[in-house]
DNA sequence: AGGCCTCATGTAAGCGGTTACATCTTGAGG
DNA sequence: CCTCAAGATGTAACCGCTTACATGAGGCCT
C-alpha cells in the first residue's frame, strides 16, 4: 500500500494525498474527505523511511546510556519517552555498555538515525567525550559535566553539590560529626560534586580531619555494602552514613542489618537519588530527592529545543534542583545506646516522612 | 556526504561503493582500498533512511510495554538491549501507556518502522489485542498469554505456576499452614498462573479454606503494603505472605516492619521474580528467581527469526523456567514468639542464601 | 472582454541508497 | 587469432514520499 494506491482509489493525485495526509496545505473540502476514505479504506500506513529520507528527518531522538536497567535510568528513559511521545517522536535507546569504545560505536550506528541525541556518560572524559561526539547533531548531555569544560553542548545536571551540602547540614544539626561518605565512581561527573559537598560541609563545621571517613564506591548496591562492613571496623567508629547515591545506601542498609546494627539507632543512613525503592527499604531511606523523570522530560525538552532550530547557539543549562526527603533512616546520635547492640521497642528522634 | 561523493573520490561508481560497504560482492582488492579510503576521508555515513527505503528493512525492533520503569521492565529491555546489538539491530521502545487505546496508538506508530515487535501486553484482553496487532509483522507476545488463546502467536512465557507450586511447596514444607497470597492484577496472565500455583497447592495440601487468605493487589509496592496491612488484622493470624511479585512482597516488608512485626520471626514472606533489589531489603527476600534478562534474550532471539523466516508458522512457545531462592525472609512457624514482639538477637531457622 | 490574481491540484525531480542488467576486461581454450 | 566465459565495474531504475513549479479554472477589475 503506497501513496499511489491511496491516489489512485480518491482519484487524486499523489502531491495531493500528501497535502491532506499532512495536513500543511489547503485542500478543498470535499477532496479531503474523499482522500481520506480512500487511506482508511486502504489501511494505508506511510511508509516512514521514505518520508524520512524525503524530509530529512526522523522524527526519532537516540538515548544513549551508560546502562539500561537500574532505577535510575530506566526513570530517565520513561520521562523522555512520555516527553517525546507526546511530540510525535520516538525513542532510540541504547546502554549497557561495558566500555568507551563501545558507545562510541553506538553513537556513531545512531548518527543518521536520530534527529537528536541525549546522551549521558558521567564516567567518560570529558575531552574524549565531546571529540568523539558527532559534531553537527543536536545533542543534550546528562550529568556529564561539572561546570567545567563542556564543550559548549547543552546540558542538563542536578544541583549535585547543593544536594549533598543539604544532606550534610541535616546530619550536622541532628549532631553527627563522624559522618562516613561513600564515594562513587572517581571519574563520575555527579559523584565527584557530591563528594565535594560533604568535604565542603565537613570543614565548614570544622569538624576533624580524622572523622572524616571516605570510602570507595561505585554507584551499586554491593559496592555500598562492601564499604558498610569496612566502616563498622573503624574506631572511633562513624554514627552515620552518607551514601553518593541510593543504590550504595541500601547495600549499606543490607549490611548493617546483617551485622545486626541498628538503623537509625546506632547508625544514620542517608542516600542521594530518591529512587523508587527508597521508601520501601527497612527504614525508609533519608535521602536527597532527585526528580529523575523530569530530568528526562527537561532534557527531551531542550532538545527539542535544539532540532527546532539548529542554527541557535549550544550551551544552554538546565540544572534540576533537589529537595531532602526525610524519612527514618537518620536519628540524632545522642540516643544511641553505648554498649548494648538492641534498640529500644522504636527509635526516638524520628520525623515524619512526606509518605502516606 | 553521499555516497556519490565517495564514489567520485575513489574514482569508481556508487555500484562499486555499496558492494563495497556492504560486503556481499567481490571486488578487486585495489578498489576496496581506494574506496574504504574514501569512506574514511570524507567521514562518510551511510544514510540509514535511504537504506530501509531501499531494502524494506530498517534493522530496528520495536519494543512495547506496559511501562518502562520499574525494575523489571527495565530488566526485560536490557536483555533485548545486548541481544539486538550483537545483531546490528535497533531497539525502539515504548512504555508508560496508561490504556489499552495508547498502547494501540503506539503500535501503530511503530509499524513501518520497526521489522519487528516486541509485546509485553499482560493486562489486555486477548482478543482485543491479537485484532489490533499488525497481522503481517513479525512478533512475539511476552508474558501475554496463558496457554490458551493466543492467536498464533510466537510467545514467551515464564513459568508462572511452576513457580509459584515451588514456593508453596516450600513454604508448606516450612511448617506452614496459614498462608496469605497477595494477588496481581485479576486481568493479568502471569497473575492468574501464579494465584492458581497458590490454589494449587493450598487445595492439594488439605488446608482448611478457612485458613486460605487472598488479598488485592496490582504488582505495586503500594498495594503490597496495604494487603500486609490487612492481613495483620486476619485472625487467626496468617504464619505467611506469599506475594506474586517483588514489588509487593518489598511493600508488603515495609508495612510489617513499620508495624513491628519482625520478619521472618513472626512472619515468612515471599516473593516472585528476583528483581535486583530482592537481596537488598531486609531481610533479604527469598523468592522465585526468573532470569529476566534472559527473557528479553529470548524473546528477541524468536523475532530473529521470525524475521528471518516471515513465511514460517508462528505459534513458537519457549518458557522460561523459574528457580527458588531461599534467603532470609522465611523461617518455620514453630519459633515464632505467641506474645512478645520482639524476635531475639537473631532469629533461628536460616538458610544460607546463594549470595555472596 | 481581456488580463491578472488566487486557489486547488497535477507533474516530476529529487532524497540516498540497492541491485538487476549492461558493459568491458582479461585470459583460457580451440 | 577468435570466441567465449567469468569476473569486475558501471548505468540507471526503483524504493515511497515531499515539494517546487507548472497548470488550469474561476473570479474580479478596468
Amino acid at each position: 500500500m503506497t501513496i499511489h494506491d491511496v491516489a489512485a482509489r480518491a482519484g487524486v493525485s499523489v502531491a495531493t494525498v500528501s497535502r491532506v495526509l499532512n495536513g500543511k496545505e489547503v485542500v478543498r473540502e470535499e477532496t479531503l474527505k474523499q482522500v481520506l476514505a480512500a487511506a482508511k479504506a486502504l489501511h494505508y500506513v506511510p511508509n516512514v523511511a521514505a518520508r524520512s529520507l524525503s524530509i530529512q528527518r526522523s522524527q526519532t531522538i537516540g538515548i544513549v546510556l551508560p546502562d539500561v536497567h537500574g532505577e535510575f535510568f530506566s526513570e530517565v528513559i520513561r520521562g523522555i519517552d512520555v516527553a517525546a511521545r507526546r511530540e510525535g517522536y520516538h525513542i532510540l535507546v541504547s546502554g549497557s555498555h561495558s566500555d568507551v569504545g563501545e558507545m562510541l560505536e553506538v553513537l556513531d550506528a545512531m548518527r543518521g538515525r536520530v534527529d537528536g541525541l541525549v546522551v549521558m556518560a558521567p564516567d567518560v572524559a570529558h575531552d574524549l567525550l565531546h571529540e568523539s561526539l558527532p559534531p553537527n547533531l543536536p545533542l543534550v548531555l546528562l550529568n556529564s559535566t561539572d561546570g567545567g569544560v563542556d564543550g559548549g553542548r547543552d546540558a542538563i545536571t542536578i544541583d549535585n553539590h547543593g544536594g549533598a551540602q543539604a544532606m550534610m547540614r541535616y546530619l550536622a544539626g541532628l549532631g553527627h560529626t563522624g559522618i562516613a561518605f561513600i564515594k562513587g565512581p572517581a571519574q563520575n561527573a555527579d559523584a565527584r560534586e557530591r563528594l565535594r559537598g560533604y568535604r565542603g560541609v565537613m570543614r565548614k563545621l570544622g569538624i576533624r580531619a580524622t572523622r572524616r571517613l571516605e570510602l570507595a564506591g561505585d554507584f551499586t548496591e554491593e559496592s555500598g555494602r562492601a564499604a558498610a562492613q569496612k566502616i563498622l571496623n573503624v574506631a572511633p567508629r562513624p554514627t552515620a552514613i552518607f551514601a553518593a547515591n541510593d543504590s550504595m545506601a541500601v547495600g549499606a542498609l543490607a549490611a548493617l542489618a546483617e551485622a545486626g546494627v541498628a538503623v537509625p539507632a546506632e547508625m544514620s543512613v542517608a542516600g542521594f537519588d530518591d529512587i523508587p525503592i527508597a521508601r520501601y527499604v527497612t527504614p525508609p531511606l533519608t535521602t536527597i530527592r532527585v526528580d529523575i523523570a523530569d530530568l528526562g522530560r527537561r532534557a527531551f525538552g531542550l532538545l527539542r529545543g535544539a532540532i527546532a532550530q539548529p542554527a541557535a547557539p549550544a550551551g544552554r543549562r538546565d540544572c534540576i534542583a533537589t529537595t531532602l526527603v526525610e524519612r527514618k533512616s537518620c536519628c540524632s546520635p545522642e540516643i544511641r545506646m553505648p554498649t548494648s547492640r538492641r534498640p529500644d521497642r522504636k527509635p526516638r528522634g524520628r520525623k515524619k516522612g512526606e509518605e502516606s
